[in-house]
DNA sequence: CCTAGTTACGTACAGCGTACGTAGTGCGCT
DNA sequence: AGCGCACTACGTACGCTGTACGTAACTAGG
C-alpha cells in the first residue's frame, strides 16, 4: 500500500531517514538547493515538481518520497534561504544590530526575488527561521522591554522590509510570466498613471508628483522606514 | 485575424466599449463581481477562467474578450474590493482618520481573505486604489509634512496592515487546498513549534513563551502597531 | 532468511491558461 | 444603402501543472 499518508504533518517533524529500504539519493538540502537554483534563474513559476526532479536527475514521482506536497517544497525553499542570514555576534547596540539585520533581509530578498511571494503563504517557523528569530531576540537583549514587545518589533520590522521589497520588485517578478519586457510594462503603466494624475481627478496625488519631480532615492526611503519602526520601540520615543 | 494583441497594455487604459460589433453581454464590474463571489466562497484557487465564465453563464473563451490575461482578472478583483473602502469626510484629526482607514482595510481583508495573496503581485494603481490613496492624502491635509512623506505614511500603514492580516490568516487561506482541516493543521504545527522550543535550542524564544502563557490579544497587537506607525510620523515624536 | 517498509518511477487523470479558427453581428465609411 | 471590418461568442486543442496509483527493486529489523 501507499506509504504516502494523507495525514496532517509538518515536513520538519518527519525524519529525513527512517532506516528501512534503500538509502535516499538526495537530502532535503539538495532538493531545496535545486529548487532555489531554478527559482533564482527562472522565477517561481519555473519551480514545478517536474523541473525540480529533472534538475536533481530523478523521475518526477520520486520527488514525492522526499516532499509530500508542493507546499512543502516551498517551505524547504524558504528555510534554505532563511539560512543565508548571517547570525553575527550582537554588539550591545540593539538599534544598530537590528538595522544590520533588516538590511541583510533586504539584500537576501533581492538575491531571491521570489521570496516575497512565498513569505505570504508559507508558515514562518522553519528551523532556520526560528534560528533567525532567536538571533534577533539576542540582538534585542539590551532593550528593556517585555519579550512579547520584542517579538512584535521583529515581526513589524520583517513585515515592513517584506512589503518594501515587494513594492520595489512588484513588476520585476510578475513580468516573468508576461509576453513582454519589464521596461515595456513599466512604460505603459507609468503612462496610464500619468494620464490619470493629469486628469485632475486626484489633485493631492498630482501635487505630490509635482513636488518630487526627480527620481526618488529608494534607499533613503528604506532607511527612513527602518528608523521610524525602531523609533516606535525606543524608550522615551 | 486576432483582435487579441500581444502588446503591453493596462486593462484600465483599454476602453470598455469601442462601438463596433455586437454589444458586450457583461461589464467589467459584472466580471469582477463574479470572480470576487467565487473567491469569497471557495478561495483564490476557485477563481479560474473556466469557473468565472461559468458563473457568468458564458463560454470560457468569451471571457478573453473582456480580460486579455488572468493577471488582469486579478487586477479587476483587487480594484473591485478596493472600491469597498468608505471614503468618509476627513474630520481634521489625521491620526483618528488614518486609524479609521487602517481598521477598515483590516475589516475588508477579513471579508476577502484572498486579497493578501493578490496584494503582493498585482500593480497597485487601479482606479479605486488611486481614489483611496487620494482619500488618505485628504485625511492627511492637517499633517504638516512633505507630500512624499505622506505617501510614505500611507504606504507604510497599508503595508503593515497587510502583513498583519497576512500573518493572522496565513493558515486560513492556505489550508483550503489541503486535504485536512485548519484545526488539524494548526495543532500539528503548534506541536512541532512546542517541541522545538522545548528542545532548549532557542532559549530567548522559550522565555518569551513562558512570559505570555495566556492567549495573545490580537486586536491589541494590531492597535499597538498602528499607534507605533503613526507615532513615527507625528511631529516632535 | 524473510518480510515489511522504503525508494524509484512510469502511466494516467483532471484541471489549468490560452492560442487559434470560425461563425455571426452591427457600427462607421463610402 | 450597403460594403467591410472590428467586434462578440465559443468550440477545439495543446502543453503544462499537481499528484493518485501501481509496480519493481532494494535493504534493515525481527
Amino acid at each position: 500500500m501507499a506509504g504516502r499518508a494523507a495525514v496532517p504533518e509538518v515536513i520538519w517533524a518527519r525524519p529525513e531517514r527512517t532506516g528501512r529500504g534503500p538509502k535516499p539519493a538526495f537530502t532535503r538540502a539538495d532538493i531545496a538547493a535545486a529548487a532555489v537554483r531554478l527559482a533564482d534563474a527562472g522565477g517561481l513559476d519555473a519551480v514545478s515538481m517536474r523541473h525540480v526532479a529533472a534538475e536533481l536527475g530523478c523521475g518526477t514521482m520520486s520527488l514525492y518520497n522526499y516532499v509530500p506536497r508542493k507546499e512543502d517544497l516551498y517551505e524547504l525553499m524558504v528555510d534554505a534561504v532563511s539560512g543565508e542570514h548571517e547570525l553575527f555576534e550582537p554588539t550591545g547596540d540593539w538599534r544598530a544590530d537590528m538595522l544590520r539585520n533588516a538590511r541583510q533581509t533586504k539584500a537576501l530578498m533581492h538575491r531571491h526575488p521570489w521570496m516575497v511571494r512565498l513569505m505570504s503563504g508559507v508558515y514562518g517557523f522553519s528551523p532556520n527561521a526560528l534560528r533567525y528569530l532567536e538571533h534577533c531576540l539576542a540582538c534585542l537583549d539590551p532593550l528593556d522591554a517585555r519579550a512579547g514587545t520584542k517579538i512584535e518589533l521583529v515581526a513589524m520590522l520583517n513585515g515592513c522590509v517584506t512589503t518594501y521589497v515587494s513594492n520595489e520588485l512588484s513588476t520585476a517578478e510578475r513580468v516573468r510570466s508576461l509576453p513582454w519586457s519589464e521596461e515595456q510594462e513599466n512604460a505603459v503603466r507609468i503612462a496610464y498613471l500619468g494620464s490619470q494624475v493629469a486628469s485632475g481627478a486626484y489633485p493631492r496625488l498630482a501635487a505630490s508628483f509635482m513636488e518630487d519631480a526627480g527620481p526618488i532615492d529608494l534607499d533613503a526611503v528604506f532607511e527612513r522606514m527602518l528608523e521610524r519602526v525602531l523609533d516606535g520601540f525606543s524608550p522615551r520615543g
